[in-house]
DNA sequence: GTCTATACGTGGATAGAC
DNA sequence: GTCTATCCACGTATAGAC
């Protein structure tokens, strides 16, 4: 997609840190002056780039890895232990610690007290994530799937990068594997409820689309 | 406990107030003029009788029930179907919109951006919740369980009260019980991993308590 | 117990020189 | 493109009158 306008000296330096500064302290806990001077620039360049802050965050989450690309390579290899391939993959973008790459923690912090931010979250989720899964997964009601998914997911990293919770902070990415294969498996290819008793007008899985 | 120091007129109001406040935007979104305004009393009030909006922090996010009595109750009525009872009793708790009394995703919020909160809820969980589990649950690894079993109930609140995702977000509380309880379960009293293959040093459930 | 006034810092954002 | 200076709003917290 060709360049960002602008993208001289600094751009990549403010947007580098940015990332790792929202991933840490969430939104309101960064400020503009910190991100500059963790990125060696004036915080007038902030500006002079991204206009403001709520801009400089959507530009900062951009994700390094495209799901749109990912989903689908994901699914390729069958829906056979496709749970325990998603978690191998994820944990091995997160990181063990705080290694840089990890802006949807970033996103999830952020979420958390700022509207924008979880709008931000929710459309992605929604539209790139759980779009994609719907089209290519054979099974019925994949946007409930892909939001368990996606629960246990948030729930994964609340626990092992924000709450710090032992033993899962600390954990080898092969047991945490192992613990939650199963269920990613299950939401993605198991059973569902649904699927016996009819669902209260919540309009879940009908129409089909989306 | 008796009565905590002063509980005259207005404390009680500040309290509520705050509880909500917390609940909604987080720790650096809520300020004291915020709550106070809400609770209809003068700023000043609250250090009267908190002292730091940290100490209000501590003291909104007290839970209205105690884990000490809820998971013996919970474990009373044996394993069977335990993940359910757990379900029902906690999406009863949470509400279904943002009826107060929902202080643990105020926990949850602040906890994304505030150190401390997130100090406080790993405290909160390590101590209180799985501590009584790992007492009273007959099971191999009862602090992975409980951690387990914390994941998944923190990414549901996320995706039903934070991040807002469909069709989580506003669907029945049974369709959610019936769709997590199993993992709950597993979590709970299924088999887990490391029964097997012995672990990496990360030395889990090693040494047996706390 | 309750409120007014205020100190003091810091945040986002802008104007304009270089 | 980069930096200095600055505006202005708002945050926590305190002192002290009533």
């Amino acid at each position: 997609m060709g360049r960002t306008p602008g993208s001289p000296a600094n751009r990549e330096a403010i947007l580098s840190a940015a990332k790792t500064y929202f991933e840490r302290h969430g939104y309101e806990g960064s400020t503009i002056r910190g991100i500059a001077d963790a990125a060696g620039v004036d915080p007038a360049l902030l500006y002079h780039y991204f206009g403001s802050k709520d801009q400089l965050l959507v530009a900062a989450l951009q994700l390094p890895v495209n799901p749109r690309d990912v989903v689908p390579e994901l699914l390729a290899g069958g829906l056979d232990g496709i749970g325990e391939r998603l978690l191998r993959r994820l944990l091995g973008v997160w990181g063990r610690d705080w290694a840089a790459g990890g802006p949807m923690i970033g996103l999830i912090r952020a979420s958390a007290t700022h509207d924008e931010a979880a709008r931000l979250a929710r459309e992605f989720f929604s539209r790139e994530v759980m779009g994609r899964v719907a089209e290519s997964l054979d099974m019925p009601q994949p946007r409930l799937r892909a939001a368990l998914v996606g629960s246990q997911l948030m729930g994964l990293a609340m626990a092992r990068f924000v709450i710090k919770l032992e033993p899962i902070a600390s954990a080898d990415p092969e047991l945490l594997i192992a613990c939650y294969a199963p269920t990613i498996q299950r939401y993605l290819t198991g059973p569902l409820p649904s699927d016996d008793r009819p669902l209260p007008p919540t309009r879940i899985g009908k129409g089909g689309h989306q």
